[in-house]
DNA sequence: CAAGGCTCCTGATAGC
DNA sequence: TGCTATCAGGAGCCTT
């Protein structure tokens, strides 16, 4: 499940490989991978035909890749990986993945091309080609207007995401879940951040205190940090890589799927438990549950 | 308006 | 063996 670090690890590898190329061709394999992009498919490659990639840029687990050309001017390509998006550079005649949804082909100034491809087998993720507008001293696509500040930007304004979550009436985990809040954590990192502030998932945020608050984001904050280091060294150049399974640091998660381990801290069990139609994993002992659970 | 639930999708795996 | 049920979950959208 690609979350910021993996997001991260993917715009790494685009800046490294795409851009400064111009976009040759442009293949939607699947109408669903720019359902988002509500003048479909040929209207979304029209826009990218003959523009440049200028920038990759990312916000929580959204990237975009901002185009220009000279007499349009300038839009963004967003691309979010949903759930098992994957961006690949592949050489042009290279077989197609089982489960290709879109295909750019990209030319250097030196006429060498090369092929981006989405390849995506649950089909939540998708493109869409966006405006970019100013929010807050940030230059934005329109489909990301709405998305906070991540904990790894460096504006990201704490004070103000604490207050805020505290005035909110809802539990601490689906407040991590929140975009709107804070961006870029998804259920895994939520888990591994409540597990290090040692709260349960469950609590009420306005009940939280000021450090309690300050605490499970800056947990948030510093494991994804750990997974970016650990994913961010082991990408192949053939690859913009991406695969959610979080495989190289998947070994590291102190909660996330260890059911029936033990506690890291304290030895205890630690527990399954279902949220949200999905599940939550914590220590019984160093993250007790809220007692009284009131709507 | 805020909060919470539903739904989209495919493949792996468990259970009978 | 082969079928069906369950699970994985980001985020837009709908209901309350």
């Amino acid at each position: 499940m690609p979350e910021l670090p993996e997001v991260e690890v993917v715009r790494r590898g685009l800046v490294e490989h795409v851009l400064g190329r111009v976009v040759d061709s442009v293949e939607v394999h699947h109408p669903r991978a720019v359902r988002r992009h509500l003048a479909g498919p040929e209207d979304l490659a029209t826009q990218l035909l003959g523009a440049r990639l200028v920038s990759a840029d990312r916000r929580g687990k959204y990237l975009w890749l901002q185009v220009d050309d000279t007499t349009r001017g300038t839009r963004a390509v967003v691309v979010h990986l949903g759930m098992s998006g994957q961006l690949r550079v592949q050489r042009v005649g290279a077989p197609d993945e089982k489960h290709l949804r879109i295909r750019l082909r990209l030319r250097n100034d030196a006429g060498a091309v090369t092929e981006l491809r989405f390849v995506d087998q649950r089909t939540f993720g998708g493109w869409v080609v966006d405006a970019l507008e100013l929010v807050e001293g940030s230059l934005l696509p329109r489909t990301v207007s709405h998305i906070a500040r991540d904990p790894l930007d460096v504006a990201f304004d704490a004070d103000r995401v604490v207050a805020a979550m505290r005035r909110k009436r809802t539990e601490v985990k689906r407040a991590l879940l929140d975009q709107t809040l804070a961006s870029g954590i998804g259920n895994i990192y939520a888990d591994e951040a409540l597990w290090r502030a040692q709260l349960h998932g469950r609590r009420p945020t306005d009940k939280l205190t000021r450090t309690q608050a300050h605490r499970v984001l800056e947990s948030a904050a510093a494991v994804m940090t750990e997974a970016l280091a650990a994913g961010g060294t082991s990408f192949d150049a053939l690859y913009v890589n991406v695969n959610g399974d979080s495989g190289y640091f998947a070994r590291s998660l102190a909660a996330y799927g260890q059911a029936d381990r033990p506690c890291s801290r304290c030895g205890d069990r630690i527990i399954r438990e279902s949220f949200m139609n999905r599940s939550s994993f914590s220590c019984p002992r160093c993250q007790p549950a809220p007692r009284a659970r009131k709507a």
